[in-house]
DNA sequence: TCTGGGGTCCTAGGACCC
DNA sequence: TCTGGGGTCCTAGGACCC
């Protein structure tokens, strides 16, 4: 039984997300900025045409910008995982064989549909969720996830198209592949779009036709897959229940350069206690914590560092993160360096119902777990950081706290929920 | 002046063992 | 100059994704 795999990709998701409470945006160009309102993360169809290029420092675009009259938005996090999570459940009423791929994507495996019009079943699809949602997408359909992202970005930039291209069985499936660049292929990124032009192979076409141990000399196994699921040959099957998480990040870049550690603990407390809650949320504890503190990376005299405490037991519990992020960067903080960034990585992480009980653990586990649900409940039910810890510091204008200075109201959720660290 | 955040996988090389 | 041959495990770094 041959393979179908259907991308759904929502376009320009966090412009379309503004756009669907602010319908003066439609036809204007607008983008939307990551944290502290640093880079362009999302831009609608008219400010690409402006030249503006993905995450590119908005202090490079002011121009442009200023000039035409882009509409310019803080990220509203919240909001768009709202709006996501809306888009999601629409597509389980089509098929339960979903991945959800990533905020703005989600595979589906089709390919025990029977004799349907697959294009038109995309179509079907495709206007549900804009009619529903108000997030407009585009579908790609064919017998591999490799080719479904590229019949994607060809449906996307296809008039004919309209948003849904169905590469099975096309007879121009050669054609299609030619027309997309080498370095607009799945799983091919700057380094190896570089290496691969440098070598005459500028189109995804002559990739799937390129000699599979030269490839795989320079892209190990996945150079291969890559080729094969070019030829129609799938080798990543759809992932139905992502695997639990193998780590945790939470991390920063500051609104401004910190130089006193007292505020670095602050900063790293806020982040462990984060993290802290993202395993219980998960119902998952983590046996290692790591720390880490950078300066500029664009500026010379760069200095970067990291500590990692290993956990007696296995731990979600606040206090015990935040006393190791304290300790571990009491390590590696040097005096006299212009600080811009800092995060901790929680790993070697298992599930909160195999913590062993042991002779050796200072800590009341049941009391800790009693006193984090209680904190977890109020935090929820009371908006985020209702309640927090005093090692992150009560003062209203940190300066290692990220800045939104232009974001859109919460459409979506009854509260201000928007954490200070999320 | 101003440059995001959170993940995964693979590979090479070193340590260590028999 | 010659100076075993493997295996396993771990880690750092590099590449990718959105």
């Amino acid at each position: 039984m041959a393979s179908v795999f259907a991308l759904v990709d929502c376009n320009n998701f966090y412009v379309s997300c503004e756009r669907v409470f602010n319908p003066r945006l439609i036809g204007k160009p607008v983008i939307v900025l990551s944290n502290n309102d640093g880079c362009a993360v999302a831009r609608s169809n008219e400010a690409k045409a402006l030249g503006i290029k993905m995450a590119v420092p908005l202090f490079q675009i002011e121009d442009i910008v200023r000039k035409n009259r882009v509409q310019v938005f803080s990220s509203n996090y919240a909001l768009y995982a709202d709006m996501s999570n809306r888009v999601m459940r629409i597509l389980t009423q089509f098929t339960p064989k979903m991945e959800v791929y990533s905020i703005d994507e989600a595979f589906l495996d089709l390919s025990d549909s029977g004799g349907i019009d697959l294009t038109e079943y995309g179509r079907k699809l495709k206007q549900r969720v804009e009619k529903w949602t108000g997030i407009p997408v585009s579908v790609g359909i064919a017998p591999t996830k490799t080719l479904a992202k590229l019949a994607g970005h060809l449906a996307k930039k296809s008039e004919k198209a309209a948003g849904v291209l169905n590469l099975c069985r096309s007879p121009y499936q050669e054609k299609a592949l030619a027309s997309v660049k080498v370095a607009d292929v799945w799983g091919v990124g700057r380094r190896y779009a570089k290496f691969l032009t440098a070598n005459g192979i500028d189109n995804a076409l002559q990739l799937r036709e390129a000699e599979a141990e030269f490839i795989r000399k320079k892209m190990g196994i996945n150079g291969v897959r890559l080729i094969n699921e070019l030829k129609g040959i799938s080798c990543y099957p759809l992932e139905n229940s992502p695997p639990s998480k193998k780590s945790i990040t939470v991390s920063r870049t500051f609104r401004q350069a910190i130089t006193a550690q007292s505020e670095l603990l602050e900063a790293v407390s806020a982040y462990a206690a984060a993290g802290a809650e993202k395993l219980r949320k998960d119902r998952a504890v983590a046996g290692v914590l790591t720390v880490y503190v950078l300066t500029n990376r664009f500026s010379d005299n760069y200095y970067y560092n990291s500590a990692a405490f290993n956990l007696p037991v296995r731990s979600s519990d606040s206090s015990e993160l935040i006393h190791a992020a304290r300790k571990g960067l009491e390590k590696i903080y040097r005096k006299d360096y212009q600080y811009k960034k800092a995060g901790i990585i929680l790993n070697d992480l298992g599930p909160e119902s195999l913590v062993q009980a042991s002779f050796l653990d200072s800590v009341d586990r049941r009391r800790s777990k009693k006193l984090m649900l209680t904190l977890d409940e109020i935090n929820r039910g009371m908006g985020a950081g209702t309640i927090k810890y005093g090692a992150v510091g009560l003062s209203r204008r940190q300066r290692w706290k990220t800045s939104f200075n232009q974001r859109s109201k919460a459409y979506t959720t009854r509260w201000e929920q928007l954490p200070e660290v999320s």
